[in-house]
DNA sequence: GCCGTCCCTAACGAATTCTTAACGCCGCAG
DNA sequence: CTGCGGCGTTAAGAATTCGTTAGGGACGGC
């Protein structure tokens, strides 16, 4: 109910919010960097993330819209930053809140409460599985027969975008637009090359789908 | 969906607000006081409140307390007072958060794109449903018996606009128009040919329609 | 420099979809 | 009764789309 992730690079912020923050009850876990900040959120459940914007090895933003990929976790950004294009860049990528450095840590507390006042319900588990194959969202990691199946970015993203949606046709266009860019619309070459990757890839039957299906002359559908 | 109502005992801060809202989209009401913001929350629904703390009649935090007892509209709250324990206590009163002048319109605006991010029910999938089949609109599927039918995109085209207009008689032009576009106004053969397409694939009885209904002369209709 | 991976591109038959034409049925008016 | 127009049905060729394969080029690691 009170699983804190507090995301850093500075040990002494990490170990002054840790303090605070279990001094007032909650569980904290903590990372120092984007990519384990990701792993951490994936592997044990957590009910707020408290991100600093200033990260060394992915931008914030970033993390924001991957943890948003399969989470919808509260996000309370922290940042030096106080310009006005580095808050509605971080709140429109999907952070719930947003604080200046220096803060209070009474306004800090608070902002949390309100926050987990909205959020009852734990977190899902970023797990797709099918008779085939398993995708983990968080991981970026696919199991088949128990064994890791490796994907290029590209074909990852296109199963991404197909098995956040489940049973939802995705046309070309948002394939296209979403994995290659807006300019891309009509190269709907790209798409049948990526889908007969990922289907020798994934599917028991290449030539027979059946969890990556072919909407003909629209687009394509993940099939639980 | 966008209703938005502002309360703030300054004229002029009501008035830029309304302007800006309205021109990102909103619907504005606005109050001068606690008492009739609360008399407006009541009186129509509202998804979003901003709320200036220094009001004439109420303390802002009591306005905060006395809405929270029946609704759990979204609160954004502006104050021009910086101090911790203004912050903390409106946010703990009930706020969803808490932003000091002067602030920059963008960042509201973002602060309330999340706001109502967090507030949108889960998705009610439009679905319409007949003796003989299941239109899933946002899934772009149609199933029959349980088991999903094929249709081509000429076929998904035309059920589609015939069912978003349930019982509504749609005319041959606009059929013709809405498909294949607006220079196929006189070739009705092919509303004949897909029509018979579409029974074969959804109705029981293909050669007596109940849901796909002919008006000789004038065009079709969908009965749900 | 060498090698492997990944992305882009072009081509080919195969499969699906669209268009078009023809035929028979029915109701209706002359 | 007969002719006519609108409708349903069918089928076949045309056009589009799909799956598949292969090769060239860019990039990074060793």
């Amino acid at each position: 109910m009170n699983n804190v992730l507090v995301v850093d690079d500075d040990a002494h912020i990490r170990s002054a919010l840790g303090i605070t923050l279990r001094a007032n009850g909650y569980t904290v876990s903590t990372a120092p960097d984007g990519e384990s900040a990701l792993v951490s959120a994936a592997q044990h459940p957590v009910n707020v993330v408290i991100l600093d914007l200033g990260l060394p090895d992915i931008d914030g933003t970033t993390v924001i819209t991957r943890l948003r990929k399969w989470s919808s976790v509260p996000i309370l950004v922290l940042s030096a930053r106080h310009g006005s294009n580095d808050k509605v860049q971080a709140l429109d990528a999907g952070a719930d809140d947003y604080i200046t450095k220096p803060f209070g840590f009474d306004e800090l507390l608070a902002r949390l409460r309100a926050l987990l006042r909205r959020s009852l319900e734990p977190d899902e588990t970023p797990v797709i599985t099918t008779g085939a194959f398993t995708v983990n969202l968080a991981l970026h990691r696919v199991l088949r027969d128990g064994k890791d199946v490796s994907l290029t970015p590209t074909e990852w993203n296109i199963l991404e975008l197909l098995v956040c949606n489940p049973g939802k046709l995705i046309t070309q266009q948002q394939l296209l637009s979403e994995v290659w860019g807006a300019a891309y619309g009509k190269e709907a070459n790209y798409l049948r090359v990526y889908m007969a990757q990922l289907r020798r890839k994934l599917e028991p039957e290449p030539g027979n789908p059946r969890h990556l299906l072919t909407e003909s002359g629209i687009g394509y559908r993940f099939q639980p």
